[in-house]
DNA sequence: ATCGGTATAATTGTATACAGGGAAACAATT
DNA sequence: AATTGTTTCCCTGTATACAATTATACCGAT
């Protein structure tokens, strides 16, 4: 008795692997799936109404994404994001995100531009209203256009998976109005500094605000995002 | 954490699904398959001699690091590693060695730090002697001790990843014994730094390596790597 | 000759079959 | 009772079979 019947949805342009390797790697991010959690190929392959074929396919990904952990002949362990990893994770994108702003005052669209500067005003919207489903989403889409931005297919392959390890813990940080409106400040500081071409700004900037994001962090929903495990 | 890493690397060597994997990884880094090239499941199958269960799994993994792109119900193609690429790696790289290099002030073992002393003593025969393979080896060798040391599984596993794609290009940099001196010099200085727990000294040196590296590279066998593509 | 359409081939996507390894249960020995 | 050896079963690893999709070749109409 599959819970999620996924094959209904073949013909969207999406293939099955890829939904399984999603599925998958929401469920381990999310916490459902635990660290030491062992996944076998068969029950999780009838739980989303599948073979087996197509788990093997996402249990090869998540292994190198560093999610699972696959021991020969043996079975398929959750690894899982730890406070630590959430650390170094943190660490290492105020570098690169700092790069990526710096990069992004060369190579940015004007259409991004735009879309950078709509962002920002309808999330102070959301913000001064409390919206912080929206908020998270803006948040979300803000990195995204920065990563996409900086035209390098490195940087941005490395900042939306980083984005996504953390994306449940994320959602903690921007639950107060506060923090909401000081973080899309930052966001517009960077925009600024990206839209007068001042890498050496930009760079700072960035960096400053993932450092903030996880200072908030700390003081405000890391440990509880982790607590009812 | 349970112990596996080891056995798991050691059998994954001789599995099947790994070797496949690494092989044709190695097939893209070494230029055999050229960027836009379409690979083929059954082709590389039969050219390896195992089915494309195999083939696919490793494809998927590929596909994961960038180094392919899949499109659904058409092909595999080569992404591979472009100059540019190179260039953004080592970007990525120094700001990250740097961090690394300050972590592993903390963190580094003293047999981690008694391997490094002697990779660099006996690198310094090596330079000396013009004996190029063998310092690559040894180049190499050092570079994963840092990742190792830093105690950040996160880290390790990106740096790690990068020090493969620029491989190729990296063989070509260290092939003066006035360049592998300096850069033995280079990692005696970081080794010092860390064994002296000067986080700010580590990072700055290891952060100035890379982008010496970078520089030397640029001047002497980027463009010549890739001219014979 | 060129365009469009249909049939056919080739390739990918998924499911299943089969072989082998490892763990757990049980038996046997001490 | 503890330990070792054996059996059995389950799970993974790989190969193969089948389905779906895309590319190709051929043909007729214009």
């Amino acid at each position: 008795m599959p819970n999620y019947d996924l094959k209904q949805e073949v013909t969207d342009k999406y293939s099955l692997r890829g939904r399984v390797f999603t599925k998958i790697r929401e469920d381990i991010l999310s916490g459902k799936y635990k660290e030491g959690d062992e996944l076998r190929e068969i029950a999780i392959g009838e739980e989303l109404g599948v073979s087996r074929t197509p788990v093997r396919e996402a249990f090869r990904q998540l292994e190198l994404e560093g999610l699972i952990q696959i021991i020969p002949n043996k079975g398929a362990y959750v690894t899982g994001i730890t406070i630590k990893d959430v650390r170094d994770i943190y660490m290492i994108r105020s570098k690169l995100e700092g790069i990526c702003a710096s990069l992004a005052c060369e190579h940015i669209t004007e259409q991004q531009l735009e879309e950078m500067e709509e962002n920002i005003y309808l999330a102070k919207f959301h913000a001064e209203k409390g919206h912080f489903d929206q908020m998270s989403e803006l948040d979300s889409r803000f990195h995204e256009l920065l990563y996409e931005a900086c035209d390098s297919k490195m940087l941005e392959h490395l900042l939306k998976d980083f984005h996504q390890y953390v994306r449940r813990v994320r959602k903690k940080t921007l639950s107060t109005t506060e923090r909401s409106l000081a973080s899309n400040a930052e966001h517009q500081s960077i925009m600024e500094a990206i839209k007068a071409n001042d890498a050496e700004a930009a760079e700072r900037l960035a960096t400053v605000h993932i450092n903030n994001a996880y200072e908030n962090m700390l003081k405000n929903g890391l440990k509880e995002a982790y607590s009812n495990e």
